[in-house]
Formats: structure tokens, C-alpha cells, sequence
RNA sequence: GGGCGAAUAGCGCAGCUGGUUUAGAGCAUCUGCCCUACAAGCAGAGGGUCGGCGGUUCGAAUCCGUCUUCGCCCACCA
């Protein structure tokens, strides 16, 4: 065996082992079982930081499970992104000078499986390469055929139950993809922008110019210029104002009383609207005047309806200008502006606004935009006919079952969110205007659509099925045989498809359900035995978009939660504090970190300081620490394996060996129930912390160097065997974080071995055995320890060279492990001279005698300090004592320690007087 | 504007149902070592008074109030 370890082959080797031999698959069985269902990557992703941390976790919760006699699976899969998927579809058909527009819908979706096939189930690969135990035959996609069963049956299953409709709503719409977005997919940005003022003349309704307004009351503010009188709108969007229907002031507003009844006139455009008033507007805000353009503002939508004002949509589906849908006399008042971006047409508007003198005044002002998520541009608000999920009843059910912890939030601060979240619901924009995805299973009658109004059919006529043929079939029911007959035509030619398609998330928040066949079969033997789910691991930028979701239509389709726990992962970000992002290079590839620190090092690595929740600042020395400490492992085996092994007992070890294994045995036991109990608070950085300290430190520092033989000497097969026992279940402890080297050291532990299992993934995690004289075990050992330390120091602090041997004063016996570790002998009953060194473990003083390398004013020096820190820690504890409240007050075993401090204290104060006393008289 | 969370060694964290030898590990730092398992290592050391102030208590990093600073989420003030 080579002194470094290489990982290379050995993880490649066994991963392919594991797969051969079926170890990641799952069939029901009378075991627990212990699900764990993957977040779907987008099918078209890359592995990058982030999923590493995720995946890294997922996988070690299953195998920690597997290991305890679980019956484990871990469900994949990828999602189809419909967004997302889409743009980069478009983007290559760009660079082959297709234009989808040119495309029909078959022909597009043809193009986006070529690439999905493509491109698809990359990263799914390079999970294997991270030791993702999935069960890679359960490989499912949010579009293959099951799942899209079931997004189709629930999608006509909530219609029919009224949780889903359709209608004209103001939405967020996505001018770049040209689609609604739902309300979670937009991102608000601080922007600086500017507050325009712009001039509104007040004019009589048929349009005359007002120059006499009568007398006003106190507190008016009037604005007046040679022309006459006019209001003053304050605007971001100046462009808007083509749309603009009215202006409002609140009722109240005292500088705008000489406002009310009165029209103005659009400026530039030349509309007249009326000035109207509603107490929505708040009074100081800018003048008090708001335009009201319902088009193109939720509000002003809002105050829209309430007073049955117009709606003028300005804007194509691309956000440019469109003059068509203005009434005409005013269309060549702005027709300059025609089929202008949104954003020119505003610098525009606002120098012809200057030139005519109807810019009052420019301010500076910070507000919020509205982003689309995955596109980056502005969203534009837009009225629209779409598809809702009502979702108060969904956030009813939702809710309670986190707030009383049925589902388990980790850390629990995200159950406020989501609790936020739910109590302030709002229906749930699912249609898209996109090809890519799941096509909504409505139909229309054509000659509605097509000359809306021109048949004798209710407008709200529309039919919901999951086939064409069952469409079809209602839609015979529905038109009366009449009514066929009058139109002369077939209903199937009639009927049409709706073009859009459903919201990506309305297919993943049936994931952990439709991934054993739940919505379809719901009484299948695989949901009855796999569902609910275990655990959920996902970042919490999702907890709205999925999380919640899930738990709502979980309720909905099993009446059962969809997973018992939630862990929520931080965002992985740099060591600057920065989140990767490809523009600012600072995203490490998870492929070529495993390659130089291997899957079992970045593991750890990315793991170590990953607790629940808190952001991770990766940095590449993270990985070197877990490459280091596989190393570690590697050469304990590589020592460990060189030993010569002889089977009587050589009597002068015979105490050290006995003290050193029933030592580590009570260590091992006790940190496994550690390791145990972490695990199940979800605590795996420290858990995984644990395991690390136990084989670096008690392992490798101590218990080996305890039983090492000599050079050249034997031991004895009684060690040799607790040794290796020790070893194999610390591999098992290690395995869920480091699976790879595990496996590798744990088979040739095995070797030759009768009925051993396939894999150290299937073996089991043996009972913690708790021997009663535990503590005292690791106390008793603990002091040796104290006492080798005690030695060492003082051989650093003299500069002794190692290989000189050292004598040890001690009042009592002591353990053989002190001469074999510090090198030196013990010699017990003498006293302490002047010429040595001293320190003291518990209440014992230990001196070592140093001739030539004593420095009697040094060690003074030493000694004296020690007194005044003793000196002051046995105030403290004084003060406490003589205090006749915390006497009365404290709890007895309380007080009973503090007198052992006290005790203790005075011991150490006794023997650090007597040796500066012996020191002093030399 | 509303809500939530956090501030503890150089760094990222644990401790926080108040009392366990005057605050703990890891990484980093410093010192000494290539002592034939491991320099991707070994041995040893230094370093914080627990964001500020006030309060409750015999006793507070731990409870309460307040201030400051960060972070996150939500929200239709043009």
C-alpha cells in the first residue's frame, strides 16, 4: 500500500460494484422504510456547488438509514424546467437561424426533446461520481409519461372540484418569453430611478382650456402658467400615460380640493379624463395626484374596477408600444411612439414632454422592479387571460400540520416564513404561455375563440378533460343536439386545445406522490409502502415555489404528509461571502474538485461546515482537510495491516493493552450513541466532527500509539483483533459521509471472511453498548493523558530531545501507558527537588527532575502564576461560598460543588506553595 | 412598511430550559520535530469576557428591556 491515498480507481471501482450488485435499488419489503426523494435538478443543469451540498446530505441520511436496517430509497429524477428549458432552446434554434415563431408547436417540441435527450441526465451522471446511492432504476422525469398522467388528472380533478379557473387578471407577464410568470418567480431590485412631474391642464369636459377657477379655500395648491391652470402628476412610467383614464386624489387631500369634479387633459396625448377620488391615494405623496392607467398598474387596475373605468393596453406581448388599440382621433398625437420599446419611448415622451414645456420637475427616487426570475427583464404587469389554483384551501391545510410539527422544519425559523406565507395566500398563476412543458388539458369551441361573441354560447364555455376524446364527449353533452345540428359541423373539429402550459412547479408539487404512481393508483403497493417520505433536503429559496406546495397537494391527494422532516441547507457561497454565480467566476467545478481532493474528501469537505440553515463559505482548504483526513484513515490501515501478530501474551504489555482497549472501547461506544443523537437532530457537521476527533485524536493519537509495538516486535492477536473490531466500526460510523474509502479498507478488513454482507453500504450498524464502569474508563484515562502531556510540555518547553529519556516523580502509581508515551520512567514515592520541573493533574503533583536544563527563575515564574490563577479562581469560588444567599438559595449540588472547588483549589494552592518554597531554598 | 433571525477566539461555528474547576472543538497562527503509519504528518503553545447599555437573580454568554450593526423573507405607495 502506497502512503498516499489515491482515490481515483478505488471510487470508480466500487461505485460500479455497488450498481452491479444492486445495492442502491428498493422493492417494499417488512422493513422500515426510509424515503428520500431527490429535488429535481432541471433536466438540462449542470452539477455545481450547490447541488453538492445537497446531494452530499441526502446521501448521507440514506446510507446512515441503510445502515441502520432501513429499507432505503432515494428517488431520482430531473425536472423540465419549462422556462428555463425553453429560453435555452430558443437560444440554440437562434444560432441555427430558426426562429420559433417559425415553428409549429410539434415542430418546436421536437427540437426541445432533441435537446432534453441530448443534454439530459448529465448531471444525473455526475452524481454517481459525488457516490449518490440513488436507485437509479426509479430514474423518473417531471415529463415522462407517469408524471404527466398525473398532472393531467390533478389539473382536471381541481377544476372539477373549483380549486382551478380561469380568468382576466393583472399579471406578472415576462416580456422577453412572452408569458405570465406566477408571483414567486418575480425578484424585486432596489433601482434608482427618477419621479417625474408632469403637467395635467384642467379642462372643462368637451376640452376648454379653464382660466378662471373662482375663489379656492385656504390650503389649495394651485398651479398656474400663462395658459392656465394645470394639476401635477407624479410618474415613474411616464410612458404609460398613453394608457392613462383618470386621475385620482384622495377626498381629504386639502391641496387638491379645487380638483374634484374637473377634467384634465392627458399630456401629449390629448385625452380628456376625469379627475376622480378615492382615499387609496395617499395625501403628500408627491402632489397628491395619482394617474390612473389600469392597463398597466395592479392598483390602478384595482381602482379600475372599482369605478368601471376603461382599460387601454398599450403594450404588445413584447412590450413595445402600440398605438392601434388607442381610440383614433388621438392616434396621431403619438404615433411617433408606435411599436417603440417600453423604455426608449420613456426617455422619448419625457424630452418631447420637456420641449413642450409639461415637465414641471425631475426627481431622483429609489423604488423596486420587478425582475422575471429567469429571464432578468423588467417584468411589465399585464392584463390577461389565465389559469389560477385558488389556494386558500390549500394554505388551510397546509398549515397547521408545520405549526404543530407533524412536519418537522430544520432550523425550525422557517416554520415563520412559511406561516407568513400561508396566512397572506394569494391564487397561483399556473398557465404559461409556453410550448414547453405540460400542455393544459382545456378546450374551446373555435368560433368562440376566434370571433368571441358571434356564437350564441356562453362565454364561460369551456371544457376541461384529460383526453381529446373525453373533451369531445362533453362537448356533445353540452350543445344540444340542436345546437349541432344548426352550426353543421362536427364538435371534434370544433374543439381546440388551450395553448399554454402549466407552470413548472404544478408538476413538481406532486413529486414525492407521483413518483410511486400515487395520484393514479393511489392505493399501489409502492405509495402505500414508500409514503409518506422520510426526509426532504432543499435550500429554503424554494420553501414557497415546492415545499409548500408539496405539503398542500400531499394533503390533497393522500391526506397524508408528503415527508416527516424538512432540512433546509444554506446557500453555498465563497469565501469572501459572495454566492457563486458563473459572471463572477468564483464557482469551483464539484467534477475537478474531485478529482484533486476526491468524492470522499469534497464530501467532507463541503459537509464540515454545513450546519443546518447557515450559509457555507466554501473554500478550497475545506476539501484539503477531508482529502487530509482520508489520508489518515488510509495510513492507520496501512499501519495497522503491517503488524506481525503473534498469538501468546507478552506479560509486561498485558496492562497497557488491557487499559488502552477497554478504554477505547467505552470511547467508541460513547461516541457512537454521539453520533447517533446528532444524526437525529439533523446535526451532521457535527456528528461527522465527532467521528473526525474520535479517529484522529483518541484513535490515532492515543489508543495506537498505546498498543503500538516496538519496532520490529509482534502483537498479540488479542489487540491485533479489538483493533481491527475498533477499526471496522469506525468505518461503519464513517461510512454515510465517506463512502468510498470505507468500503475500500471495510472489504479488506473482510476478506476471506465467511458470511459477510455484499457491502459495508448493507452491513449494520451494531447495538451501543453502554459498559457501566464507562466513565470511569475514560476518566481514569483522561488523567493518564493529563500526566503524558504534563511531560511532553515540559520537554518542549526545555527543548529535550526526544530521544532522551526523562524521569517522572509521582506520589502514586501510575499507569505503564505514561512511560510508554512520554518516554520516561516513573519513579514512585520521591519527593520534588529544586532542580525540577512540576505540574499538577487534578490535585496530584507530578515533578520531573532536569539537571542541566532547569531554570530555577523560570520555572519560579511558572510556578507563580499558577498560584495567582489558582489564588483567584479560589477567590471566586469564596465569594460565592460566603455568600449566605447563594447558600440558601442554590441548589444543594451545587453548593457541594463549589466546596469541591474550594477543596480542590486549596489542594493545588498547598503544593504550588511547596514547591516555590522548595525552588526557593535551593 | 411588516415579520423573522443573527451578533461568542483571525475565520466559519457549538454552548443559550441560568450554576459542571473564572467560555468549547475545528481551521488558521506560533514553537519544536522528517521519532521507519501518515510532513496530506507528530508534539506543544498562544488567542475571546461572549455587539453596547440597563434590568431580573445569590449567580447571566445563557432570561427581560433597549440601542447598534448585519442578514433573510414578505408587502400594490404612484
Amino acid at each position: 500500500m502506497e502512503s498516499k491515498y489515491s482515490p481515483k480507481d478505488i471510487e470508480q471501482r466500487w461505485y460500479q460494484y455497488w450498481q452491479e450488485n444492486g445495492l442502491f435499488h428498493s422493492e417494499p419489503d417488512g422493513r422500515e422504510p426510509f424515503t428520500v426523494v431527490i429535488p429535481p435538478p432541471n433536466v438540462t443543469g449542470v452539477l455545481h456547488m450547490g447541488h453538492v451540498l445537497n446531494e452530499t446530505i441526502q446521501d448521507v441520511l440514506v446510507r446512515r438509514a441503510r445502515l441502520e436496517g432501513k429499507n432505503a430509497c432515494w428517488v431520482p429524477g430531473t425536472d423540465h424546467a419549462s422556462i428555463a428549458t425553453e429560453a435555452k432552446v430558443i437560444k440554440r434554434l437562434k444560432e441555427q437561424g430558426i426562429n420559433k415563431q417559425d415553428l409549429t408547436r410539434e415542430e418546436f417540441l421536437k427540437h426541445a426533446w432533441a435537446w432534453t435527450e441530448e443534454h439530459g441526465g448529465i448531471i444525473l451522471k455526475q452524481l454517481r461520481t459525488l457516490g449518490c446511492s440513488c436507485d437509479w432504476d426509479r430514474t423518473a422525469f417531471t415529463m415522462d409519461e407517469k408524471r404527466s398522467e398525473a398532472v393531467i388528472q390533478v389539473f382536471c380533478d381541481l377544476y372539477k372540484k373549483g380549486y382551478i379557473y380561469r380568468g382576466l387578471r393583472m399579471v406578472n407577464w415576462d416580456p422577453e418569453r412572452q408569458t405570465a410568470l406566477s408571483d414567486e418567480e418575480v425578484i424585486y431590485h432596489d433601482e434608482h430611478s427618477h419621479l417625474f412631474y408632469l403637467k395635467y391642464r384642467v379642462v372643462t369636459a368637451d376640452g376648454q382650456a379653464v382660466t378662471d377657477i373662482g375663489e379656492q379655500a385656504e390650503g389649495n395648491v394651485l398651479h398656474r402658467d400663462a395658459d392656465g391652470y394645470y394639476a401635477v402628476v407624479a410618474t415613474t412610467r411616464p410612458e404609460t400615460i398613453m394608457g392613462d383614464i383618470a386621475v385620482c386624489i384622495n377626498p381629504k387631500d386639502p391641496a387638491n380640493q379645487w380638483l374634484k369634479g374637473r377634467y384634465v387633459r392627458v399630456p401629449k396625448v390629448g385625452r380628456i379624463i376625469p379627475i376622480i377620488e378615492d382615499r387609496y391615494v395617499e395625501i403628500g405623496f408627491g402632489t397628491g395626484c395619482l394617474k390612473v392607467t389600469p392597463a398597466h398598474d395592479v392598483n390602478d387596475y384595482a381602482l379600475g374596477q372599482k369605478y368601471n373605468l376603461k382599460t387601454i393596453d398599450i403594450f404588445t406581448a413584447d412590450a413595445h408600444l402600440n398605438m392601434d388599440t388607442l381610440e383614433a382621433e388621438l392616434q396621431n398625437n403619438v404615433s411617433s411612439y408606435h411599436g417603440m420599446d417600453r423604455f426608449e419611448c420613456r426617455k422619448q415622451i419625457i424630452s418631447d414632454l420637456q420641449t413642450l414645456g409639461l415637465v414641471e420637475k425631475i426627481e431622483d427616487y429609489d423604488n423596486k422592479v420587478g425582475y422575471s426570475e429567469r429571464t432578468n427583464v423588467p417584468i411589465e404587469p399585464r392584463l390577461s387571460l389565465q389559469w389560477f389554483v385558488r389556494m386558500q384551501h390549500f394554505a388551510d391545510i397546509a398549515l397547521a400540520p408545520v405549526m404543530n410539527d407533524e412536519i418537522q422544519f430544520y432550523p425550525t425559523k422557517y416554520k415563520n416564513t412559511y406561516r407568513n406565507w400561508l396566512e397572506n395566500i394569494k391564487d397561483w398563476c399556473i398557465s404559461r404561455q409556453l410550448w414547453w412543458g405540460h400542455r393544459i388539458p382545456a378546450y374551446y369551441f373555435k368560433d368562440i375563440i376566434d370571433h368571441t361573441g358571434a356564437e350564441a354560447y356562453p362565454e364561460n364555455m369551456i371544457i376541461v378533460a384529460s383526453t381529446l376524446e373525453e373533451a369531445q364527449n362533453q362537448a356533445k353533452a353540452m350543445l344540444s343536439s340542436e345546437a349541432v345540428a344548426r352550426l353543421g359541423y362536427a364538435v371534434s373539429d370544433r374543439l381546440i386545445q388551450d395553448e399554454g402550459a402549466l407552470d413548472t412547479w404544478f408538476s413538481s408539487w406532486l413529486w414525492p406522490v407521483s413518483l410511486f404512481d400515487g395520484i393514479a393508483h393511489p392505493n399501489n403497493k409502492e405509495i402505500q409502502y414508500y409514503y409518506p417520505t422520510a426526509d426532504l433536503v432543499t435550500g429554503p429559496d424554494i420553501i414557497f415555489f415546492w415545499v409548500a406546495r408539496m405539503i398542500m397537494a400531499g394533503y390533497e391527494y393522500t391526506g397524508k404528509m408528503p415527508f416527516r422532516h424538512v432540512y433546509f441547507t444554506g446557500i453555498v457561497r465563497d469565501k469572501l461571502g459572495r454566492k457563486m454565480s458563473k459572471s463572477l467566476g468564483n464557482s469551483p467545478d464539484p467534477l475537478d474538485l474531485i478529482e484533486r481532493y476526491g468524492a470522499d474528501g469534497v464530501r467532507m469537505g463541503i459537509l464540515l461546515s454545513a450546519p443546518a440553515g447557515n450559509d457555507i463559505l466554501y473554500d478550497d482548504s475545506l476539501c484539503e482537510q477531508g482529502r487530509n483526513f482520508c489520508n489518515k484513515i488510509w495510513n492507520c490501515f496501512r499501519l495497522i495491516k503491517g503488524w506481525e501478530v503473534v498469538p501468546e501474551i507478552k506479560k509486561e504489555e498485558s496492562e497497557i493493552m488491557q487499559v488502552a482497549t477497554r478504554w477505547f472501547e467505552a470511547m467508541l461506544s460513547k461516541t457512537e450513541w454521539e453520533v447517533g443523537d446528532l444524526m437525529k437532530k439533523y446535526r451532521l457537521s457535527e456528528a461527522l466532527m465527532a467521528v473526525y476527533k474520535l479517529f484522529t485524536d483518541e484513535f490515532s493519537s492515543w489508543y495506537l500509539e498505546m498498543i503500538k509495538p516496538k519496532y520490529g516486535e509482534p502483537i498479540t492477536q488479542e489487540t491485533y483483533d479489538s483493533t481491527l473490531l475498533f477499526f471496522e466500526r469506525m468505518l461503519r460510523l464513517l461510512h454515510p459521509f465517506m463512502p468510498f474509502i470505507t468500503e475500500e479498507l471495510w472489504q479488506n478488513i473482510m476478506e476471506g471472511k465467511e458470511a459477510k454482507p455484499k457491502s459495508i453500504m448493507v452491513d449494520r450498524l451494531g447495538e451501543i453498548k453502554q459498559e457501566a464502569d464507562a466513565d470511569a474508563l475514560l476518566q481514569q484515562m483522561e488523567e493518564i493523558k493529563q500526566v503524558i502531556t504534563g511531560v511532553r510540555n515540559i520537554r518542549a518547553q526545555k527543548n529535550i530531545p526526544p530521544k532522551e529519556k526523562m524521569t517522572l516523580v509521582s506520589p502514586v502509581a501510575v499507569s505503564e501507558i505514561v512511560n510508554k508515551l512520554a518516554g520516561c520512567e516513573v519513579q514512585v514515592g520521591g519527593s520534588s527537588s529544586s532542580t525540577s520541573a512540576s505540574f499538577i493533574v487534578g490535585t496530584t503533583e507530578y515533578s520531573v527532575p532536569l539537571d542541566k536544563y532547569v531554570n530555577v527563575a523560570d520555572e519560579l515564574k511558572k510556578l507563580e502564576a499558577d498560584l495567582q490563577h489558582q489564588e483567584g479562581f479560589l477567590k471566586g469560588v469564596m465569594a460565592k461560598l460566603n455568600n449566605e444567599r447563594f447558600v440558601a438559595n442554590a441548589k444543594p449540588e451545587v453548593v457541594a460543588m463549589e466546596r469541591k472547588k474550594q477543596h480542590d483549589a486549596e489542594a493545588r494552592i498547598e503544593a504550588l506553595k511547596k514547591s516555590i518554597e522548595t525552588l526557593k531554598n535551593a
